[in-house]
DNA sequence: TAACTAAGAAATTCTTAGCCC
DNA sequence: GGGCTAAGAATTTCTTAGTTA
């Protein structure tokens, strides 16, 4: 079951094995396993997958048919803007991270907060990528 | 996260681990495995929780807040669990971000998270929480 | 009764590499 | 490039039993 939505999803979002392996950190064929069924996500894995294909995990496991986000709540995200998939995925993660490790991604971000503002108010330039 | 949200909702459920194994056909050692966070359980499983607790996976995952079975709009300020509010501002921050930085922030994250794995697999210090 | 943990057996996944289209 | 699979290594889970409150 897990398979065949994750296969149909995966190109219903025009990704490639490998470009959603790049996108979860693993491999092409690890996917292609899970596509094929000679294995099956961790708990962490189709979280992130969910993430990535911007779908939920009950969907990918066949308890829905709705294959959209909508009830997407986590107390983290904000409804109003867009957010990096990879950047949601990071921060589910610290999440669970001890308080040392948590308060260092913290302070992490917050130093580069200076430096984009030391850089002084620049519009983005979406060029790259 | 499973493992706090598997045990707040068998209790809010009125179920003991016991009644809660059979009710997924497995034994109580293997619920207590998974609220201590000793091991998780397979999709198969975490469905069949699911099921057995008229919940989904994506609330037992921490992807939503709804611990319902049913789509509901709820608010994003009432969450189950304790998320670090510096963290959740970090977040925000980071959203903002130039593509570099955020890069350089999910670098960081995933460097951590190696961190704690690599922590997790020493002889318990019995220091954790 | 209810819940937690240790230890080993058992089962599974992941990685690497090669193959096909 | 995009996708599939084999085989062994590596990792994880499950079971049983004993322990605690």
């Amino acid at each position: 079951m897990l398979s065949k939505r994750l296969k149909l999803i995966r190109n219903r979002r025009g990704l490639t094995q490998t470009g959603l392996a790049h996108k979860v950190k693993t491999t092409k064929g690890t996917i292609s396993n899970y596509e094929n069924g000679h294995s099956t996500p961790s708990n962490e894995m189709l979280r992130d997958l969910a993430d990535a294909l911007d779908t939920t995990t009950d969907y990918l496991l066949g308890r829905t048919d709705i294959d959209t986000n909508v009830s997407r709540t986590v107390s983290y995200s904000e409804s109003d803007f867009e957010t990096d998939p990879d950047l949601q995925i990071a921060f589910r993660e610290a999440s669970d991270f001890s308080e040392e490790n948590r308060k260092q991604a913290i302070d992490f971000i917050n130093y580069l907060k200076e430096k984009e503002k030391a850089k002084g108010r620049k519009i983005p330039n979406s060029s790259d990528e």
